[in-house]
DNA sequence: GACGTGCGAGAACGAGCGTTCTCGCCGACG
DNA sequence: CGTCGGCGAGAACGCTCGTTCTCGCACGTC
């Protein structure tokens, strides 16, 4: 038996790397069979064909960025706290070596227009994070979290972008001004500072 | 004579909308030349190579929004309202038919890896408007021109994501709102509303 | 009218892709 | 020990792409 790491997740391991960083089309099976050390016949046999291995690249981003946003989330328990928390995690995820923008946005300008999978893939996992920050919106007592959580949202995605063209980290940490701002704002309406 | 429009013209406005829609790698010269109804051969002796014709692309659309974007805001003399009109027009724009999100961040998550002339025109592009965003935010008399200008920047590129994502303007509104509190949180911590 | 010349349509070429097939090997089982 | 079945390496296939070439036609000049 494969002691260690099953293949399927060998497999998916080289294509969340290669298509995360070259975007998808640029990266062929050949490419993801030398970085997996597979055989080009097990791919296929785990996967149907590349486009099942693509939406299942998204669903494995979807699943680790949000159980990473919650455990971050959920080392705090104060509202405000955990708001911002979405932004201190940002900030650690794009100052890594590895971060090359949002994988949804990047495959959805790619391929969103033609693959009716990866754009559905995309706006579940968007429309996910959305209404997470909408719960975490809503857990501060502002007065129409539904708004705030879709002003998250837009930080959410602007900081990201903006981190990888410029290659800093900077933006995350104006988003996460920004949030505060927008918070105070949305709990306590022309509140001292 | 070519009575119209000159065919340079002509092959750069299919290769825009084609690229736009469909993404860079997925629209083959072809379906340009289709398009635009002219030669391969005419195609290749105004642009050298695909790569030649992307960024003569990238920088027709810079110029394009940038140009839309002052057009908007110089309809304005009040600080605040100018900075509003950043969004009301990214709102009209979003709203219409041929909207696809930004064309920088989608061909920066294509190609910029590995197209290092794709990648400069994107950074340049994405300066280019944040140091415009500054400059408005200036004429405000922010306190920090800068990082409000950079928020700004950071509001802007998350609508489009959303607004094509959700296909909705909804999310440009949502960014006007935010760009409100935080430039009147950037010009008058504290006041009241 | 004869001739060169530039042009468009489409074939051609070489490379790369996704996908499948071939073949030689090795381990399981009677 | 003989046979069979699954496996990996890599060739093969059909397609698409970027780029160039061919060929036939229309047109300006003597």
């Amino acid at each position: 038996m494969d002691g260690e790491t099953s293949t399927e997740t060998r497999i998916l391991g080289a294509a969340d790397a290669l298509f995360y960083e070259h975007g998808v089309q640029s990266v062929g099976m050949d490419r993801i069979r030398d970085a997996a050390g597979v055989s080009l016949k097990k791919i296929y046999q785990c996967f149907p064909s590349k486009g099942a291995l693509v939406e299942a690249y998204l669903r494995r981003r979807d699943q680790w960025a949000r159980t990473a946003l919650e455990e971050r989330v959920a080392r705090h328990t104060d509202p405000e706290e955990r708001v911002l928390a979405v932004f201190d995690w940002l900030h650690d995820w794009v100052d890594g070596p590895d971060f090359h923008g949002c994988a949804f946005i990047n495959a959805f300008g790619e391929l969103g227009a033609d693959s009716a999978g990866v754009a559905h893939a995309v706006r579940d996992h968007k429309a996910a994070v959305r209404g997470y920050l909408r719960d975490l919106a809503h857990e501060t007592g502002a007065a129409d979290p539904d708004r705030l959580g879709s002003q998250l949202a837009v930080l959410l995605d602007g900081a990201m972008s903006n981190a990888s063209i410029t290659d800093s980290p900077a933006p995350a940490r104006d988003a996460r001004q920004a949030a505060r701002t927008l918070l105070r704002e949305a709990v306590a309406p022309g509140a001292r500072d």
